[in-house]
DNA sequence: AAAAATGTGTCAATAATACTGACCCAACAA
DNA sequence: TTGTTGGGTCAGTATTATTGACACATTTTT
């Protein structure tokens, strides 16, 4: 395993499916309709949902050279100060070189520091500068709007439904991610 | 207004972001610490529940030299036959010779078909083959495992609050959008 | 009938984000 | 010492998007 992708969540389920597969038996269709349909929403709402999700902080980043790859470094080195390289890659299912190309200028800019790691000095552990958590935190007020807006209009229930939802959409790997993320985030006092 | 982007639901929200706001103020830290932490995983589960969701149709369409492009393609003329190249533009908000890159392929190699328009002899209406419905259909039972594994597990209450904030999350623009798609398919008989 | 606007297609050039393969160095581990 | 791991980098390619400019047919307006 030379430089490829650290751990595949991208490629969660990757099982062959076979891609013409044969009309439902006609039996049972009225079930069946109504199934689709749900589901033909839910594949719209997802489109929808999520590109004016992230259109607004898309378009703070145009006027800085940056993209969405940035936007997600910030956010997950934000979220975990000194995480590694290694766990970025992991969490972001990329390969080395296309993080190192947005990496590398964010450094270079001041975004982002690197440290050398304490036990294993091989590591180069990832942080957020003064400059980047300020960048980050307009990025994060800017989706604040939208998120804060549906979550009003939806209301509390609603809210936790979504969060389960979300949640059983991600694979096995995907979970596990993100209960590292929130692990930190509850218990104060990061690293020991 | 020569040829670009023909509604910009993707733009749905553009006025002027301060890009490095204040830290709010630091009375009401603990109320700002909550909302802070749920709009964080809001963040997390967007990104990690849409990459997931998407990654087991994107397997299907790389053995098929096709990406996203050419699914949205597919979902939304599977969804609306007949549609104008016009309205698809405003439905994916991309610019028309994005959409002709992956369009003009996918009539080449059978998948859509165009019809000049009845009233209007300009426009292209397009509509899926039987190739091109057989393609959808396959990509959509691969998303449809995702989707109803998430359904599911989280429950039919959980199911429609994800609706709401899902919705909540769009612009104006994508929201009338959703409108006229979900329509047409209750109603049956679609243009007089 | 002439002029303007509309729907669609297309050429050319560019950017952002990703990929694969190959290789390097430093540090750790056996 | 040897081998592995964490990280970086060079070179080349693909996909999806962008902008600008123009062409053509058809419909609408004047």
């Amino acid at each position: 395993m030379p430089n490829q992708r650290i751990s595949a969540a991208g490629a969660a389920q990757d099982r062959a499916a076979p891609a013409l597969p044969d009309r439902a038996s006609t039996a049972g269709r009225n079930l069946l309709f109504l199934r689709e349909e749900e589901l033909r929403l839910a594949q719209d709402l997802l489109f929808f949902g999520y590109r004016d999700f992230t259109a607004g902080a898309d378009a703070i980043l145009a006027g800085l050279d940056m993209g969405r790859a940035h936007h997600r470094v910030l956010h997950f080195v934000g979220r975990s100060p000194g995480i590694t390289v290694g766990d970025l890659l992991g969490i972001l299912a990329i390969t080395k070189q296309s993080l190192g190309r947005v990496l590398q200028p964010m450094i270079e800019q001041g975004y982002v520091t690197q440290a050398p790691g304490r036990s294993d000095r091989r590591q180069r552990l990832l942080s957020l500068t003064e400059k980047g958590m300020a960048l980050e935190r307009g990025l994060y007020e800017r989706q604040r709007e939208t998120v804060m807006r549906a979550y009003r209009e939806a209301g509390p229930a609603a809210v936790e439904g979504f969060r389960q939802v979300m949640r059983g959409l991600m694979g096995a790997d995907a979970r596990t991610r993100l209960e590292k993320l929130e692990a930190p985030a509850r218990a104060p006092g990061r690293q020991p």
